[in-house]
DNA sequence: TCTGGGGTCCTAGGACCC
DNA sequence: TCTGGGGTCCTAGGACCC
């Protein structure tokens, strides 16, 4: 229908922060710029790892997830902090706020990382002169080092920002791969854990090199359908679109904790239980959402982990509801081994607009001839409030209702 | 004297429906 | 008499990332 002609390249930019924790405690107290520092969760306690650590410290071994006495060992003279989140949150929004500033194909991927759409900003200079004016701005106006990687594609500037650390910026074209990307090692690509690494050389696939000369085939049989992805990616195929919308549309609202000693003890663990509903009540209130399965996580004292979890009929988002359907779940499958770790997350999360607009959908296409449940609906988030939200679907057009929660209302309502 | 806490995506089996 | 095939939903677990 329209004849082929070559599609514009893109110019995508991965911007990472370097060692982002400490360089934000560094920016916070220059005191402790140039020495070895680590923010390790808690502690005090002995589970404590290490979250992320300073150049310096990173030169004596110490590494992230390493357990903290394992880091004191490599590095006596280690400076260690509890994280303040709120901090790196504030730190984290002002260089958003920086590259939002040069486009809107802003993604951001995590607290200190994202993806940048910059093909159609030449008139601001060229990729290299508007990543050295973004890595120049954050490192001035933030005291915070970053490296930024220049690609084609998502993938490749997300290898590329990696290659040359602390503020680096690299790139990565198409033509560059064969000296550049496919000399490493297959675990240095982006997508492949030690699980996925051990397989590929099981094979004889050893550096990204070998990952392209294997049969795409004989790589779905080992990996699935990440093995057809892993192989695009190496030879520098990545389609997926910088989504500046991405981070709004989240699935999944969690919490969990690890206890300071194992436990068998009821009150222990309804405590913590406790604890965690609130913590997840209180996120999906900030966030305005609403959710419809609750997940438990059982970690042993062998570190053997259980989830279970439970689809519910109707949205929900109160503490005591979360706390009551998660301590279900709990007693239904605890078989009395002492526990390490407890969770509870929230998924099939929406956000409350969303789902009244769903509401508002149906009753507004049913009104005709479903009056009588349309008011029954009014009725019923009259009366417990605007947060009361029914999923209606197909099974529902009966008018019957299907959980205990309707059938009282609706016997309430004929009255 | 071991390994936190926040997520996303994929797979696989069973139930159920047509 | 032991029997198809496709699709969706639900649940559990695993791999990966920061």
């Amino acid at each position: 229908m329209s004849k082929w002609y070559p599609k514009k390249g893109r110019v995508i930019f991965h911007v990472d922060m370097n060692s982002f924790y400490a360089s934000v405690e560094a920016a916070y107290d220059p005191k402790l710029k140039g020495k070895p520092i680590a923010v390790a969760g808690n502690p005090e306690e002995r589970r404590g790892i290490i979250v992320t650590s300073s150049y310096e410290a990173r030169a004596k071994g110490v590494k992230t997830t390493m357990p903290l006495w394992e880091a004191r060992r490599l590095c006596p003279e280690l400076i260690v902090m509890r994280p303040n989140f709120e901090r790196y949150r504030a730190a984290s929004k002002e260089m958003f706020k920086i590259l939002s500033e040069i486009t809107p194909n802003v993604q951001p991927v995590s607290i200190d990382e994202g993806y940048m759409d910059i093909t159609e900003c030449q008139d601001l200079g060229s990729p290299l002169e508007i990543a050295a004016n973004i890595q120049n701005r954050i490192a001035n106006e933030l005291d915070l080092p970053c490296s930024i990687g220049i690609a084609p594609n998502k993938f490749l500037a997300k290898m590329a920002s990696d290659m040359k650390k602390p503020m680096g910026i690299t790139v990565l074209r198409k033509r560059d791969l064969p000296k550049k990307l496919w000399p490493l090692k297959v675990e240095e690509m982006y997508g492949v854990g030690s699980k996925t690494a051990e397989k590929l050389n099981g094979i004889n696939v050893h550096t990204i090199e070998d990952l392209v000369s294997t049969d795409v085939y004989q790589l779905k049989r080992l990996l699935g359908i990440n093995g057809e992805r892993l192989k695009n990616r190496a030879i520098g195929i990545d389609p997926s679109p910088v989504d500046p919308d991405a981070v709004y549309d989240f699935k999944s609202i969690g919490s969990s904790e690890t206890l300071p000693n194992d436990t068998v003890e009821e009150t222990e663990i309804k405590r913590l239980f406790r604890n965690l509903a609130r913590n997840v009540a209180r996120r999906l209130k900030r966030k305005q959402a609403v959710g419809r399965s609750v997940q438990i996580m059982i970690r042993f004292h062998d570190r053997r982990t259980i989830t279970r979890s439970v689809k519910l009929p109707n949205y929900l988002e109160d503490e005591d509801e979360i706390f009551a359907v998660s301590n279900d779940l709990f007693e239904q499958n605890w078989n009395g081994d002492p526990i390490r770790l407890l969770g509870i997350t929230i998924q099939d999360v929406a956000e409350k607009k969303e789902i009244a607009h769903q509401l508002d959908l149906f009753t507004y296409e049913q009104e005709a001839s479903k009056e009588g449940l349309y008011k029954a609906i009014d009725k019923l988030n009259e009366k417990y409030g605007k947060s009361t939200f029914i999923k209606l679907n197909s099974n529902q057009e009966d008018n019957q209702p299907r959980t205990s929660f309707q059938k009282d209302f609706l016997d309430d309502y004929k009255k």
